[in-house]
DNA sequence: TTAAAAATATACCGATTGGTATTTTTACAA
DNA sequence: TTGTAAAAATACCAATCGGTATATTTTTAA
């Protein structure tokens, strides 16, 4: 790895978390340079500007929550079990928080929505890829028996990703960590239902 | 209503729908002297700052939002289909926006949660006076005979506001508009199994 | 109708914004 | 070890930021 290549993912990861937590249009430049302790010439040298920045940083956060997931969701056989996962991980993300500033997917998705279509278009894209992942998931369990038959399985993943991405939301606000594990056990008891 | 207080709602009404779309770190005062057709002085001749304009134009968005809720609520007796207004009122709310850039809750959240504490704590309380409210009609609806017993009303509640801004997240993040009504269908299929 | 008060506009402030051209330093291959 | 290319720092830019003191206009009550 090049100096530049380490200097760009120092970058990243340095300021991944100022992004996910003060959002694009409330990180500054300064922001930035403070986080890294390098100047804006050294940034500008590894990046265009700002949005390329941006952008790195949510696939990073990104990313860095889909592989905690995923090795949780690998760890079990059963395709009852690899559903439970989500609940599972996400009750103990709150209190013990994986990326700081909460779920890049739901802080990316209500600021770039109506402002950054750049941005809106890797978190759409993220979005789309969990769903597949979770229709894939239940039907999976329906052939091997686990799950009985269910017509729409993208009603049921796309449900399970709104209950999730709300709680988040509630608890961030609320600060109150009692309500994402009371949501929690909900969604689990949704997942117990399909089979 | 004199000249100020007539100024002051105009001021309200104009840039309501900016900070919901723009957020609060995205709208600019030049914004709201766009959006008014005012100047600067004016502006801060009816407001101390930004902040104040932000928190009433959040109280603005809100109020707008839960009257139109609580319009189809009332419009039924059976505590049932009180609560089945919910998701009926949301199906809608994508394809006819009563408030232009979704969800004041969900936005202000998000944003406010990490940065903004004045803000945070006014989405805060209207969260749990919704949460409060829901938890109302499931409880006189037990009692009403309408509901089988329930452990937890609050977690019934909470699991139902969460989906349903979770559903708001991923529909205007993804643009599909059948999302929100396969997830606003699962709600309501989720509420009809309270009977 | 008029004069004081209230509301609005004008003109300005320093600080900060994102971004860049240029210089200096550092990395690294020969 | 040294020369050169790459990387980082410095110094700067115009534009915009939120905010304010002051001047002007408009209400509004007498």
């Amino acid at each position: 790895m090049s100096k530049a290549e380490r200097t760009r993912q120092y970058i990243i990861e340095k300021t991944a978390p100022i992004f996910n937590t003060k959002g694009y249009a409330g990180t500054s430049l300064h922001d930035m340079t403070e986080a890294t302790g390098l100047t804006k010439g050294s940034i500008y040298g590894n990046f265009e500007n700002k949005d390329e920045v941006a952008v790195a940083a949510f696939r990073h956060n990104a990313k860095l929550l889909w592989s905690h997931i995923q090795a949780e969701v690998n760890r079990n056989t059963s395709y009852k079990e690899k559903l439970l996962a989500y609940p599972k991980v996400y009750k103990k993300l709150f209190s013990q928080p994986l990326i700081i500033g909460g779920c890049p997917l739901v802080n990316t998705a209500t600021e770039a929505d109506d402002t950054h279509p750049l941005l809106r278009k890797e978190v759409s894209q993220a979005m789309e890829g969990w769903k597949k992942e979770l229709v894939n998931l239940i039907e999976k369990g329906i052939q091997a028996g686990e799950f009985k038959e269910i017509n729409d399985p993208e009603q049921e993943a796309l449900t399970i990703i709104a209950t999730i991405e709300g709680a988040i939301t509630i608890t961030k606000l609320t600060g109150k960590s009692n309500y994402l594990k009371k949501m929690m056990d909900a969604l689990q008891k949704q997942i117990q239902a399909l089979t």
